[in-house]
DNA sequence: CTGAAAGCGCTAACAT
DNA sequence: ATGTTAGCGCTTTCAG
């Protein structure tokens, strides 16, 4: 391993000096400066950045907390953080949480003991209490996919509401009045926050939303078939469909068909995220996109901004909004009126 | 920030101490570690893993390098080494290659100033002599997906030839003997070793694959799409499908019902992957399961041993071999023979 | 413009 | 059993 003290006893400088060019710093004669440069290029020096880490206290590095690397989703939430990270020139430690209160703090610690910079937490599972006073102690901690309002101007979160709101009002404007949906149970809210989105805009169109009509599952296909068969079972008419996500709408549509009705014909299936599956089944499934990678890009110029503490603290926070992606699973209601 | 120091100063003991207690060392007195392990739960001390990494030469993390981990595939391999660089006790530091020989090297390279115990590295683009020059200077490289003989015993990948295999002999015994393949220009050799075990079993069953009948695109769903399209426009009649993997497999059974062909039932088609795609598109996929997760851990097991020096060089490699998942696109073929 | 020197927090001899 | 000490590779005053 070729160090600063090899490049200065090379090109015949002290270690401040290699330390300067390295550096960039504008107090090195030219010609010394082009020698260093060339040495260093020459014996293929490379810093060694956990010495720079320790004397300096801060490092290029940038922490990532999410459930599951392996689930779409996440994949897509690191793929957002990490082009953002690279542009900044941040390398990115990962830590999967597993869901998991305990993991997820220790993912967090051990983050914190490699001093990174940032971190962007896609926290489910700790609570408010916990969150602020990591917070309090990491002034680069940013929340994706989390509202807190003392947190406000450190969550990038997405406006659950509003993304339901729309994908009912799209199912009511193709004529659809009876309506059911699949949800899920999640710690961070999200259902509860679409759930919201979905009656309010069925409200505003006069339509109550009867509690049978809406079923719980896990968020995936076979949560979304159970779902599904279980309204089928109570005799619940629809023939529109809102699922928690993609993965549950694709589960809803596989156990659809398996009852004998056909989508879009019979009834119009809507998810959300916007996952690669979306493309994948068929018919292809309208949905609602949910712009991770790029709230995750977002979510790290923040974090690194933010760890900078250049900045008073904003009082804005950071809201995105989905939007309708119209594919094939949504068609007008043309079942007669019951 | 609670160093080694305060702990010492607490305690009243040598920072020495501090450290051996640390690491568990038997050379303290029983009353003394006691006291010791107390105070680092006050203070809530934690070790600075970058002060150690300097001065041990050595860190607990571990490095990855895929091309881009908002695809599902690259996803569940990081994952893979995700769940086995926890139970080591593993950090992970991630970069993304972006499917470019000059960003994989960029990366490792980084990877390498972080001073990485150990990097797993899933290689596209560089070229053999680069990786053995890397191979000889990183102990603890593993190569995922890739094989290169002098370089065996730290390779972990997959034997596509008897993939393929299996999955053609599969269609074979289903009674088909009119073939088609969308296959995909891939860097890494896949998809020529894919089509090698293709023509392989075919040749067994006394049936040549014409050149007609192979047709290359993208490996993506628009790919497969495309692939079957160019197919369909030549006026090549085949009863069975084989994809280079399940995205082109999805995009191809979207082509087949858009030109009026039923799946399974008029062609059958199958996959590779088994992504969780697989089970989103109707008729679910038959495909060729790739362990990628398991291989992953695996690896990342390997890359761990393989750093410490332990072994002798072991003149073994690690193939991995996938298998055939039945669902439901493929069926017996029915079609009266031409 | 350049060098000397003091540490960053920790580990690992080497002492005691 | 415990303490003292010398660095690891680097950044950063402070001198010159």
């Amino acid at each position: 391993m070729v160090t600063i003290k090899d490049v200065a006893r090379v090109a015949g400088v002290s270690i401040a000096t290699v330390s300067r060019v390295i550096h960039d710093g504008h107090q090195v004669g030219e010609a010394c400066r082009a020698r260093v440069k060339k040495v260093i290029a020459e014996l293929g020096y490379r810093p060694n950045s956990n010495a720079r880490a320790l004397v300096s206290k801060t490092t290029n590095t940038l922490g990532v907390v999410t459930p599951k690397l392996s689930m779409p989703f996440f994949g897509s939430l690191a793929s957002g953080v990490e082009k953002a990270a690279r542009e900044s020139d941040y390398k990115l430690l990962m830590s999967n949480s597993l869901y998991e209160t305990k993991s997820e703090l220790e993912a967090i610690d051990s983050l914190r003991d490699h001093n990174c910079r940032a971190i962007i937490l896609h926290s489910e599972y700790s609570d408010e209490k916990t969150l602020l006073k990591l917070a309090a102690e990491i002034p680069g901690l940013v929340l994706i996919n989390r509202y807190i309002p003392s947190l406000a101007h450190r969550c990038v979160w997405l406006d659950n509401v509003a993304g339901a709101c729309q994908a009912t009002d799209h199912l009511l404007q193709k004529g659809h009045h009876q309506f059911a949906v699949v949800t899920s149970i999640y710690q961070n809210g999200d259902p509860e926050f679409r759930l919201q989105g979905i009656r309010k805009s069925l409200k505003q169109a006069g339509i109550t939303l009867a509690e049978q009509a809406v079923e719980e599952s896990t968020a995936n296909i076979e949560g979304g078939e159970q779902a599904v068969n279980a309204l089928l079972a109570k005799g619940i008419k629809f023939t529109a469909l809102l699922a928690y996500n993609d993965l549950m709408a694709i589960g809803a549509i596989h156990a659809l068909f398996a009852a004998g009705l056909r989508v879009p014909q019979d009834v119009s299936v809507i998810g959300f995220d916007d996952l690669i599956v979306s493309r994948a089944c068929r018919p292809r499934l309208t949905t609602m996109h949910y712009p991770v990678e790029e709230m995750a890009s977002y979510a790290t110029k923040l974090a690194i901004e933010l760890s900078a503490e250049k900045h008073d603290v904003q009082h804005r926070t950071h809201l995105f909004i989905p939007n309708l992606v119209e594919r094939d699973s949504v068609a007008a209601c043309i079942t007669a009126q019951k």
